[in-house]
DNA sequence: GGCCAGGCCTCGC
DNA sequence: GCGAGGCATGGC
C-alpha cells in the first residue's frame, strides 16, 4: 500500500476540518472517509485505525502539497494545552474541536471563496464556488481508488478557475453563479490578480498590518473577510475573524470582548474552535 | 413562502 | 468617524 502516503498524527481529524467552515470544497463521504479539491488536485483522505490516516496521494506529493497544507509541522496539541485553564468556554470548545488545523489555502481561491461569503450560508457559498469551478476550472477526473478508500462523490470535479480564467468572464457570466451584487466584487478582484497588481508572493512578503490594510482597501472586503483570508489563506495565525457567530460568542461568554492578547500567535486557531463548537454542538 | 445567511458599500450626519 | 439602510440570491 505504499502508493499512498500513511499519516499517523495524535491532532488531525479532517472530518471536523470539513465541518469548520474554513474551506468550501471539503465533502465527509462517511465517518472515515473524506474527500477534497485543492490546488488542482482531488484528494480522499481515509481513517483507518485511531490516529491513523491514508492519504490517496504518494508520499511525494504529500511532502509537496498535503503537508504543508494541513499544517502537519505545527504541535497544535502544545497550542490547546496553552488554553488558559479558567476558561471553561474556551475549553469546552477546543475538546469538541480537538483535530481541528487550519488549513494553508491558496490565496486566491480563498480571497474569492470569501468575498462570496458574505453575508450568505455555508451551503451556499458552497454552490457557488462549485458552479464557478465548473464555469472556467479544469476538469479533474476522480481516480479509482482501492480499499479501503471510497468511491468518489463524483465522477468529475473542477479545480478552483485561475486568475486568468475568471478575469475572462463577463460580469453576467460572473453573476449567473449565483453570487449576486458580489459579482462586480469579483470581477474587479479577477482583474488585479490576472494583471500582477495583486500578487500573492508578493504579498506573502508584506507584514500583518500592511497586508490588512491593503485588503481592506479592496473592493468589496472589509473587516471580516480580510482576517479570514489572512488567517486562512496567509496564515496569519494571530488574526481573529469576528462574524456573527463570533460576535454572539464574545457578547455571551466574554461580556463583549475576547482578549485576543493573550493568544497573540494562535487567537485564529481558538476562533475556529469556537465557531466550530458554537455551529455544531 | 418568508426569513436569514462566516458583511460591505453608500449615504447622511 | 460612525450608524442606518440597502442589498442579489440560495437554503431551509
Amino acid at each position: 500500500m505504499n502508493r499512498f502516503y500513511e499519516l499517523e498524527s495524535d491532532f488531525f481529524d479532517p472530518q471536523l476540518i470539513t465541518l469548520s467552515g474554513q474551506a468550501f470544497r471539503f465533502k465527509n463521504l462517511d465517518d472515515n472517509h473524506t474527500e477534497l479539491v485543492a490546488f488542482g488536485k482531488y484528494l480522499q483522505i481515509a481513517k483507518t485505525a485511531k490516529n491513523t490516516y491514508l492519504f490517496s496521494c504518494s508520499e511525494d506529493e504529500f511532502e509537496k502539497i498535503w503537508k504543508d497544507y494541513f499544517d502537519l509541522d505545527r504541535d497544535y496539541r502544545k497550542i490547546y494545552e496553552s488554553i488558559d485553564k479558567d476558561d471553561s468556554y474556551l475549553k469546552a470548545a477546543a475538546d469538541f474541536g480537538y483535530g481541528i488545523r487550519i488549513l494553508k489555502q491558496d490565496i486566491w481561491e480563498t480571497y474569492i471563496s470569501y468575498i462570496i461569503s458574505q453575508r450568505r450560508s455555508i451551503p451556499s457559498i458552497t454552490t457557488s464556488v462549485d458552479r464557478l469551478s465548473r464555469l472556467c476550472g479544469n476538469k479533474i477526473t476522480a481516480p479509482k481508488l482501492p480499499d479501503p478508500f471510497i468511491e468518489a462523490s463524483a465522477k468529475e470535479y473542477y479545480s478552483f478557475p485561475c486568475p486568468k480564467a475568471v478575469a475572462a468572464l463577463t460580469l453576467k457570466e460572473i453573476e449567473e453563479t449565483g453570487v449576486g451584487y458580489r459579482a462586480q466584487y469579483i470581477y474587479e478582484a479577477a482583474q488585479k490578480f490576472a494583471s500582477g497588481e495583486l500578487d500573492p508572493d508578493k504579498l506573502k512578503k508584506a507584514d500583518d498590518s500592511f497586508l490588512y490594510d491593503l485588503l481592506l482597501s479592496q473592493f468589496g472586503i472589509g473587516k471580516k473577510v480580510a482576517n479570514c483570508i489572512m488567517l486562512f489563506a496567509f496564515h496569519r495565525l494571530g488574526r481573529f475573524p469576528i462574524d456573527v457567530w463570533m460576535e454572539r460568542i464574545v457578547n455571551t461568554y466574554y461580556k463583549g470582548e475576547f482578549d485576543t492578547d493573550r493568544y497573540p500567535d494562535t487567537a485564529g486557531i481558538m476562533q475556529q474552535f469556537m465557531f466550530y463548537y458554537e455551529r455544531n454542538r
